[in-house]
DNA sequence: CTGACCAATTTGGCCAGACCAAATTTGAGG
DNA sequence: CCTCAAATTTGGTCTGGCCAAATTGGTCAG
């Protein structure tokens, strides 16, 4: 489907992220590779470009070479979280940590900078909550709105670069989660009326605080729907600890 | 000095920054731009797949188009900061509030899961501030290793990499306003110290107040330090208003 | 005149083979 | 064993070409 260049890269990715080279070890050379995906040494060239702008090679006239993992780009936290069937979960609840804290900071930048129309467009993305009843789908969408608003009002250009790009990388992989998370809505609601208050008195203590309650809340809910996910995938898969009988 | 794919890149990144490439336009094809640049279409190639992994252009066989610099990539704030004699002040100073807040949420992190070793070894990098008498240089060093320190205590990836990311764009490109930042040391002795007692008693609260502190310091000797090169720019190159008829 | 449809052109993706300069490796000489 | 120069490897660039997808422009029916 995609591109060889990219289906290269992507082999040598999960590759390194596997160890399946290891940090400071040099990469087969351009021509070697070429030869074994049996491409043109230009596709596997374009493939290099991507590992080095990812930041996982170091590629110079002589040879390549793999980079720590936490040297790398921000771009690698797609890769990673796409190994294996279920995101690496530790991963998943360090990009929560984050995403929320950047947030916070939004809010906290929209507060201090954003126009009355801007604040009223914040609290118009929390009133969906508490005013709606949201099925699941329409529940995550009205968070990515509220996220997004918050970060446009914020005007803090790489705030935005950085929730979009970890945003993007995060929310596609999330997916083989999706069918076992289950939002506590009616919390939500009520987090989301006091929100809407703290923005409204302009209040940044409480707006942190409160987006630390959500926070926790999704924390929690991330927490059950991986145990949910695990039990699925080990019935099916027949994993290692089968503690569960019933069906 | 630097290879043809990257001047080929830089250029063109810095036309699309400049606004010359429209967004939503679609940018000269890579054969016309090999043959402007006086390169070969391999070398045009590789500079486009920089700006699309940078994010700035979507590029598809049909034509590469330009892309909003708001949906970019981190990596295009290095280019931002670039261009112009002096980075851009807006910028600059959004990108000291996003470090400054990823600082405190590390030192947050930190206190929740380091161990005790980590946590010396945070403190530890508060100590030069009041213990020694640094120069300018030096303070600088010391303020890298302290945010360093907390990074990696944090042990949050994604914390990691954005925080690289941001500050290797960052550094680099306030070099021009280096001779000009003049840092108020003895009351960052104070708030370092006031920083190592939070982080001993392992106060949430406490440090982030005490790292925003920091913040407001290091915004002011920003200020200072704009007004300053900027007064100097204007003897030197005869910018527009020519006031001063001295030497 | 408008809109749908189809061919010609443009454009990116990929390939083959080649040369150069820098880095690495190798080997000879101290 | 160390030093330093030659040989090899490797990335960077070039020429020229073919293919498939996207765009473009013209045509024709309504």
């Amino acid at each position: 489907m995609s591109a060889k260049h990219n289906q290269i890269a992507n082999h040598l990715i999960t590759d390194i992220l596997d160890g399946s080279y290891r940090v400071g070890e040099r990469l087969p050379s351009e021509r070697d590779l070429a030869l074994r995906f049996q491409a043109n040494r230009g596709a596997v060239r374009e493939a290099m470009k991507t590992l080095q702008q990812i930041g996982l090679a170091d590629i110079q006239p002589g040879g390549a070479r793999v980079k720590q993992r936490n040297q790398a780009s921000l771009d690698v936290i797609g890769h990673i979280l796409n190994r294996g069937e279920l995101p690496d979960r530790e991963v998943v609840d360090q990009i929560l940590v984050v995403i929320n804290n950047l947030l916070a900071l939004a809010v906290e930048q929209a507060i201090r900078v954003a126009s009355d129309e801007e604040m009223e467009a914040i609290c118009a993305a929390t009133r969906p909550f508490y005013q709606q009843q949201l099925g699941q789908l329409e529940h995550g969408l009205a968070r990515i709105n509220l996220l997004q608003t918050a970060m446009q009002a914020s005007k803090n250009l790489p705030l935005q670069l950085i929730a979009r790009s970890l945003f993007e990388q995060f929310a596609p992989n999330m997916e083989p989660l999706a069918d076992f998370v289950q939002t506590d809505h009616t919390t939500y609601a009520t987090y989301a009326k006091k929100l809407e208050d703290a923005l409204q008195a302009r209040d940044t203590d409480a707006v942190r605080e409160t987006i630390e309650a959500f926070a926790a809340l999704n924390r929690e809910s991330l927490i059950k729907a991986y145990t949910a996910a695990q039990n699925k995938t080990n019935h099916s898969t027949a994993q290692p600890l089968q503690e569960t009988a019933s069906s």
